[in-house]
DNA sequence: TTTTTTGTTGATTGACGAGTCAATAAACTT
DNA sequence: AAGTTTATTGACTCGTCAATCAACAAAAAA
């Protein structure tokens, strides 16, 4: 019985079970099976909305970086001033809705779709420099010149703890991850800051 | 005419196909038959040696590993004081033998066979585990109680530079990933002056 | 010299999985 | 009412690949 309308409701469902299978299983190798029957419905149906597995994996990929890139908006949006702003690009990067075992999983296997993707590559791309931009805006004000190697720096330790994280046995812990992070930001600037003075 | 003592030889050169194969397609997707003709073999003498691709697959996981380790043992023992300790570590870490584009990215794969292999998760704890226990024997000195955050700082950084290289478009530069991370740890042992005194 | 051990591979098996197809059914259009 | 579009799936094709096997060759041991 055949109800209308159902083509994004169903991508919606492939898209999120895409997410959490790859989390789950910690792999590309999730067969569009897993993920269809995962999302309530037949292979051929994930095959008749997306049309290849790799459209699918290309779609999650942009759900993950745009939930990603509306909570940073999001964030950026009530805060005022470049140290606040720095702040709430972090916690928005390790927000319990981002910083989540099956995200994380998937994340580093977007990772890996980038070394063979190009498409995947460039969605990764695209995600690194809106973050370098991000950073900056605040950094200029706050560490000048310096402001492009401390983005850079931020960048990769970002990553980093996301790295870590898909290894943790613990569960993720997104404060002491926030904390880690600003460690480092605040070394950088009063380092800045004694060279200056 | 089968020459006798082959089997470390044979062994050998399909680790070392197995992480250019690895690296160089990105992804766990490689095929023991490819690993094999890269090694100047059949597939069948590929599984006698090694009974399984998981077995070979962790056979150079361990290689990769034993290799750095090695290069940071080599580093250390020609350095005295925890800075210039501190700073051999980091060179080993990059050093063109490992910060090599096949290389990380047989290492990012690493990562994600983790996620399945116990082993590969074992053999990776261990790794991260050395390494903390190495920048922490220089950083107790300079850093005193922070050096365990210093260090979970820089463990993360390290891996983050190594992520971001795998993505990176342009050839490897040990040099500046090294300047990077110096930064970061100077800024970190700075800071810790300025609140010290 | 016979036997055993080591090295080696072509061919085969068996499983699995992406993508296609034909068919069915319900809803909208004309 | 007839035709078209959308939703849906079971069954099938076709390719791939890990792992096994049977066989052969040469060295070493007996």
């Amino acid at each position: 019985m055949p109800k209308l309308g159902m083509e994004p409701i169903r991508k919606a469902a492939l898209v999120n079970a895409t997410i959490v299978e790859i989390g789950r299983s910690g792999s590309l190798d999730v067969t569009v099976g897993q993920i269809a029957r995962r999302a309530g419905m037949s292979t051929a149906l994930a095959h008749h909305y997306f049309g290849s597995k790799e459209a699918l994996f290309l779609a999650a990929m942009r759900h993950v970086l745009s939930l990603y890139g509306a909570e940073v908006r999001g964030a950026l949006g009530v805060s005022a001033g470049p140290a606040q702003r720095l702040n709430a690009i972090l916690r928005a990067s390790f927000s319990p809705a981002n910083f989540r075992a099956d995200v994380v999983g998937a994340w580093l296997n977007f990772y890996v779709l980038a070394q063979t993707v190009p498409e995947a590559r460039r969605l990764l791309n695209i995600y690194q420099r809106r973050l370098r931009s991000n950073l900056m805006d605040c950094l200029h004000s706050l560490a000048g010149t310096r402001a492009g190697a401390i983005a850079d720096g931020l960048g990769a330790l970002i990553d980093g703890v996301y790295l870590r994280e898909a290894l943790a046995a613990k569960p993720s812990d997104g404060a002491a991850a926030v904390q880690l992070v600003l460690a480092y930001l605040n070394a950088e600037l009063s380092q800045g800051a004694a060279n200056a003075g």
